[in-house]
DNA sequence: GAATTGTGAGCGCTCACAATT
DNA sequence: GAATTGTGAGCGCTCACAATT
């Protein structure tokens, strides 16, 4: 009896040792194929005997079907892409682990590739998702929707995600970077500052040109503003706030356009002696843990990086299950200002004058 | 002439908006399938006029091989898979940035799943890749090279980085997490510092675990240490610095087992009006640009990562390729202590019993 | 005749072999 | 006979239909 027992696990570790098809499990359930098929989708009734048996076969053979033989019949390939400009820096790196969590919750696989911001690894991505994916998950400021669609040649389904459109109808989730400038400005103008510096984004992203304008248009009359051109990196803050540092009169406040480069440019103030927020204030956008965790704590604009990741998988994953969308398919979320110490002190019309 | 042009530009548009198959090309070319097959793969000599005609109406087809049928056969999909304990926090993203553009360089395309270090989702992940990716990179520093292997049912090559194995003969990519908290150590001790407070990492993970005992292992006798658990974070960092601050006669020196525990503690000891260095000196571990970019900054030791994420690459693809592998498969980086603000001053024995 | 089963074609490709030049 | 081409089978599955109970 032991014997018998023994064999039969050094038969089972054998037999999985080696890849079997639903031919091999067919064979050991002593059914047909078409009757191990219909046990794996449940598409149609099978007996409980050989229901049974199927799922015996399949566990001691540990079966597992090849996804590469139901994509070519059905196309789904129980993937979802999605491509974003970076994957490193804490934005892009929350936003995948959002993505990857909402995915995994609707059981699907993610793939994943960063454009760099170029169109030429773009399009490679895009390329290379072909037949692999069932959806695809697109975030590119600086195209719009409609330039990444002609460069699409099949029929996907597609979110876009922080993607400038035109049209209507497309499925897209944003978040109102303009509105969150517009809080900036109006705190800004509140503490009394009345020469701003601004270091803006990369030119050509929609999202960098929507906070600045946000911001330029918002301001009032007294409060004076000179643009620096960035990129959204640490090194574009720092840089920035060194120049910042020499200007005559010195600005009060530096409004970057997101938090990597608030906290470059705090890290040039603080490196030269320059008390943050006692003799400049500084913000950023975004709402990253960095802006959080920083010494003085960064005043920011929240960005609900992972609800969004979240609705992005939502409206893709209903679109390919063919529910008919109950939700419009175009969501822009409201961003909260986060008021920390970093902007904290109220300054006065003239106290910049004096500097 | 133009309407010829327009009329065929037009059909274009339309042969491109279907899915087409080498069916469709070796019809448009009027030459046979394997024909197609052979241009496509380059597997045989076709004569110049055939190729000519072939490559055509690929191009008019904006034809692509649907990579499904091809994984059928010779069961390549172009793809590596990637798992990872997290996605989010610096580390990790430059870890999955590296991985993106080492695997983009190869021409494969990245799949990717964090496990969150539970082993419910690590099998999760592990089996929704299974057939889908020819090769995987797995960081599993709460598991072992060898208990990975038992889940893993088929025979896929594999790629270990930062994960422990005791058998020889593994492709694994690990550096000296010891040797680098041995220099931590020696730096602290050459300081003067006679108290010390480690704060640990997640009590499962190997690295973790290295880290403290090469710490430990390594503090001269006169320099005393107490230890406090922790997971990796910020928030655990933050409050180990809390504790720390309580305790009296107090540690001149918080090591902290990676940098954004160490960071965390960092914010716990200025929030408290602690200098540092002047009155406590951090350090931390991993090489990370936010302990570069902190103000202290902050005192690390560096590990590659973009290295080690090439590294796993190249000798994944390598297995994959067939080629022997001149390299052997065991490569550990060796790192680089990087002495920052954060740990600058010179402390002497008496100093502490002073506080 | 209704419930359950099996047979055979085919998804889009590649590869061995046979058939052309 | 050597270079180039085409034919047909089959990778592992699912689905329509026919055949069984």
């Amino acid at each position: 009896m032991q014997f018998e027992v023994l064999l039969s696990l050094l038969l089972c570790v054998f037999l999985a040792l080696m890849d079997s098809t639903v031919r091999d499990v067919a064979r050991r359930a002593n059914v047909s194929i078409s009757t191990v098929s219909r046990v794996l989708n449940n598409s149609a009734p099978v007996s409980e005997d050989k229901k049974r048996r199927v799922l015996k076969a399949i566990k001691e053979l540990q079966f597992t079907p090849n996804p590469a033989a139901r994509s070519l019949l059905g196309q789904a390939t129980g993937t979802i892409g999605a491509i974003l400009p970076h994957i490193t820096g804490e934005f892009f790196a929350d936003l995948l682990s959002g993505l990857d969590g909402a995915i995994k919750k609707h059981d699907y696989l993610l793939m994943v590739s960063a454009s760099r911001r170029l169109e030429r690894d773009f399009i490679t991505a895009l390329r290379g998702m072909y037949k692999r994916v069932d959806g695809l998950i697109i975030m590119a400021p600086e195209l719009s929707a409609e330039r990444v669609l002609t460069l699409i040649d099949s029929t996907v389904p597609v979110v876009f995600l922080n993607t400038h459109s035109a049209t209507d109808g497309m499925f897209s989730i944003n978040f109102d970077n303009r509105d969150g400038m517009v809080k900036i400005a109006r705190h800004v103008a509140d503490r009394g500052h009345t020469l701003a510096a601004f270091i803006g984004g990369p030119s050509d992203a929609f999202d960098a040109q929507e906070r600045q304008q946000g911001f330029l248009e918002t301001v009032p009359d007294g409060l004076r503003v000179i643009c620096y051109p960035g990129d959204f990196t640490f090194e574009s803050g720092y840089k920035n706030g060194q120049k910042i540092l020499s200007l005559f009169p010195r600005p009060t406040v530096i409004v970057a356009a997101n938090d990597l480069s608030a906290l470059g440019a705090m890290r040039a103030l603080l490196e030269n002696g320059v008390s943050v927020p006692g003799e400049m204030a500084v913000t950023g956008f975004d709402g990253t843990r960095g802006a959080h965790f920083s010494t003085p704590s960064l005043t920011t604009v929240n960005v609900p990086i992972g609800e969004l990741a979240a609705n992005a998988v939502r409206v893709l994953v209903s679109q390919l299950s063919e529910e008919s969308m109950e939700t419009p398919p175009e969501i822009t979320a409201d961003l909260e200002l986060i008021v920390r110490e970093s902007s904290l002190k109220q300054y006065h019309p003239d106290s910049h004058a004096v500097v």
